[in-house]
DNA sequence: AGGCTCATGTAACCGGTTACATGATTAT
DNA sequence: ATAATCATGTAACCGGTTACATGAGCCT
């Protein structure tokens, strides 16, 4: 469901391919939505079928041919009701099988916990490396769009950054803990 | 799949039912994973097949006949590699509708964002309070079993508090810039 | 009489993942 | 040579959700 919507919302810029889509998810919301390139090649020929967006096929020479989708009124219309529409509780919607592997984690002995917890406070400063750029791809399509349309997408990197910084400090607490027990 | 791991970790505490099960998992791991009852007597079918646990029907006078599954050695083992095995980034996992309509909502008017976010705030603020009740789930569980166990619950509980937060802060930073453009 | 707790399940569906397949052009 | 980029898809699978079905006993 929420990967049309994210489809809907970036053609709704502009008019692009599969193959762009897929870039352009990855450069931006892939923090928080990861989508394969199968997959959106499944939901545009569904979004299609739907009336949503249109698809037209581009004859190029020396490229494979591609076919550049856009979105349609309907499109647009569904688009904005499904943001305006705040609809049921997204907010309790955490997931995560690494805080059901700590909340069990009494099983095996704190030397154990100690090497996980480092891993996955390993891994966040890893992936915060990897934000880094972030910023400088909202650069790059900002001078395309209005200050305010990217004053959004700031949010959500602060939200990354803020998220990632919680989850650091919570492992260290955790692992400061456990360090006391040895 | 995280599902049969919640569920062979309970059971590694003790011998449930799936009734048990659904009842346990709401009061303690919910607001990281939460399990449909329908899903959990699914589980226990396959784990059963799988030869991870096993059931025992035990009959009842005044109430329904109920099936107690335990956990048996192939599953202890199981489980506990899978808390040993730090497999592939869990890290990286957060996955949020609400971000994407963040991240799109240049497309709606500052006023409706703030209207979005606040509503935001409070599901968190309610949230927040249905959670008080936690510690006093783990108390009471946790005089049959020993505090470094419960140790790690708190752990989570702890995440929980730090991630509401951080999510609460961020809001309320966003609304602030948003109103300053009115 | 009505609602809650105890108790277990089936069937249909759906969003998403993994693996696989193809093939030309361009840059190193 | 070989790796990366451009470009689009199919098929099988799977974890999880929604809706539905059933029914006894207990409390108010």
């Amino acid at each position: 469901m929420s990967l049309s919507y994210g489809i809907l919302g970036f053609l709704n810029y502009s008019p692009m391919t599969g193959y762009e889509l897929a870039k352009v998810f990855k450069d931006s919301i892939n923090f928080f939505w990861h989508a394969q390139n199968s997959h959106i090649y499944l939901e545009l020929k569904k979004l299609e079928k739907n009336g949503l967006i249109q698809g037209e096929t581009v004859i190029q020479i020396g490229k494979p041919n591609k076919k550049v989708f856009s979105i349609t009124d309907k499109g647009k219309k569904v688009f904005i009701e499904w943001i305006i529409n705040n609809s049921k509780d997204e907010t309790a919607e955490t997931k995560s099988a690494f805080l059901i592997k700590v909340f069990f984690s009494g099983n095996v002995s704190p030397k154990q916990s100690i090497k996980m917890l480092k891993k996955y406070k390993q891994d966040l400063l890893n992936y915060a490396k990897g934000m880094e750029t972030i910023p400088n791809n909202i650069d790059m399509y900002s001078h395309a769009l209005d200050s305010y349309q990217t004053l959004y997408w700031q949010f959500t990197v602060d939200y990354g950054n803020a998220l990632i910084k919680t989850n650091i400090d919570w492992a260290e607490r955790c692992i400061k803990k456990l360090e006391e027990l040895l």
